[in-house]
DNA sequence: GGCGCCTCTGCAATCGATTACAACGCGATT
DNA sequence: AATCGCGTTGTAATCGATTGCAGAGGCGCC
């Protein structure tokens, strides 16, 4: 009673042994009708559960996948967590979720010490030698990494950046400001590309401001923007969070959104719709982001391991969406 | 290069036993200064990492440590999963994480698999047969249930409403309407007890709505607020999410934040003092909490198990204060 | 009645680490 | 010179499951 109850335990009460316990929970069917009965009698009799060590050891392999992310309090990853975990427990599988960014030992343990068998990758900024050391079916989320050798999965965020931007030259912006991101993420980099990209085509004059997808920062572009004598009449952010940031802040300082100035985020997280004015955004759908990429890498680990793949497979894109809400309104010339 | 280095190859590298292996990596000091050097050169040589399946095995505990809450997508909880995370990382643990709501069967092998040697536990409404059937280090965070046999963490909810209720008193209000949370959830009813009692005390007439934390809630309260016929000039809402939803419908609806209705949150999550008009609450710290519990929950798996306690103990309490900001404002009779 | 086949079950090896115990080498002590 | 003791190392058992192989038994068919 006091002890965790072993294979052998419920194979003595059923009077059999071991392996046929076995057998009757892993493959009921390569067992006789009445010796499972047994068997499942004996086990609800001493509240026998499987240890996991064991027979990870034995199967070599955790049903279990890791989840690395490197910020796990941020608001959009929790919704990803959530989907991936819903769609690994369907699967019979445990989650597993650290921070990427506790140092490279720990890391390389990490997808190394046989308690994943698959990993979830929302960071591209890790070392590509580790990432690639480990040997487990691994799949790139939202950000990726091209020295990674592992398919990605997300949306096509220059694409969508565009959106943002000729959401913005349709309403007869001309002069926009781009709220970025730190310079070395791979997000913001083709985010801002695809903001100056379509800026060039569509005749707005673009102006950037560095940040870090904060709301502090967006604060700190919202004051750096007050201070410009011919100041962009539109900004587009990075991230919602920077957006919210940046409005706040615009309204403190006496201007109004988006009478004054029209604000654009990323991401369409859960306040957006609820936050005053209602953030227009660029949608990202987190759900099926996080569902689809357990999805694929739960396939991976089903296959046996592909070799080193020839060529760089393609990004899986999801689609993003501009949804226009309150922040955003006719140039006012 | 291929297999994964096993500490026999590492072992016969070094010219070594697998004893001596072992020795070197978890107790150096009892190893030869010599032999040690010869067995860490191979360690790198071969980049072996011990395989977690087989030491948990043996050494019979996991070094992890299982985090449940009821809905993972929570900003809410995002912090904490942080804060936990970050504890354990330190404490040379790794983290796994589920949604508690994942099924009586799923749930009690979760705690019975031996995959995880700790629980950090921020759901009031599971069985308290299965979770008091986990034979494991275990801490209540934020949520409780006192049919649960484990120490719990959070802050004196009771208190922290009172302390919502009292601002809006000294403000002058006579009138509060609190939007609550589910009924069977202990956040929820301690929260509103404490609003009620308040109340009584501070000579405030109460009012209260269902609710369930979100925005959703919220907003529905709002616009059930609008139709009253005497309007209470101030809302008390259990969450900050439902808060938001609150204002947010109050604002489409043409009433103004304070000016007709001054509204209190509870939570202080990290948009509450970003919003519009930024948010009076109830600050919960949830770093700390997080901290708190992963610490607790660390002790207690060092300790040997203690045995079924006594007497319940009381609750670990960390400190809640009002925030106040923008939201609330006088009474304007 | 004998043979073969099929189903069900048990024996025992195995997964890869940790660790109790014993053995060994070697200098110090008597 | 024998003994003692200490620090180091190796041998082998062990953790608790899974599974290849072989044996037992039952059945049908000739």
């Amino acid at each position: 009673m006091r002890a965790r109850p072993k294979i052998k335990d419920v194979a003595t009460l059923a009077g059999v042994s071991t392996a046929t316990v076995s057998r009757a929970l892993s493959t009921p069917e390569s067992v006789g009708l009445a010796t499972r009965e047994k068997v499942m009698e004996a086990v609800k009799a001493t509240g026998y559960r499987i240890n996991a060590a064991a027979r990870d050891l034995r199967m070599r392999r955790a049903r279990s996948i890791l989840i690395l992310a490197p910020n796990l309090s941020n608001t959009f990853f929790s919704r990803i967590f959530a989907a991936v975990q819903e769609e690994a427990s369907a699967a019979g599988l445990t989650v597993q979720i650290s921070d990427s960014r506790i140092g490279r030992e720990r890391l390389l343990s990490l997808g190394y010490d046989g308690r994943a068998d698959g990993i979830v990758l929302l960071d591209g900024s890790l070392d590509p030698e580790v990432v690639n050391g480990w040997q487990l079916p691994l799949i790139q989320l939202s950000e990726w990494n091209d020295a990674y050798d592992a398919p990605r999965l997300g949306i096509d965020n220059r694409a969508a950046a565009g959106l943002a931007v000729r959401h913005l030259a349709a309403l007869g912006h001309r002069k926009v400001l781009h709220v970025s991101g730190p310079g070395d993420n791979v997000l913001a980099l083709t985010r801002q590309q695809g903001f100056s990209g379509t800026a060039a085509e569509s005749g707005i004059a673009p102006v950037v401001f560095p940040g870090d997808f904060t709301m502090e920062a967006g604060a700190g572009a919202a004051r750096r923007w007050a201070k410009l004598s011919d100041r962009p009449t539109a900004a587009f952010c990075a991230s919602d969070e920077c957006a919210l940031g940046f409005i706040s802040e615009c309204v403190h300082m006496g201007f109004s959104v988006p009478g004054d100035v029209s604000v654009v985020g990323f991401d369409d997280i859960d306040f957006a719709d609820r936050f005053l004015p209602s953030l227009t955004t660029i949608r990202q759908p987190r759900e099926a982001m996080g569902r689809l990429a357990a999805e694929r890498v739960i396939a991976m680990m089903g296959a046996p391991a592909k070799e080193p793949r020839s060529r760089p497979a393609p990004p899986i894109h999801v689609a993003a969406a501009l949804v226009e809400r309150a922040s955003t309104g006719p140039a006012h010339t």
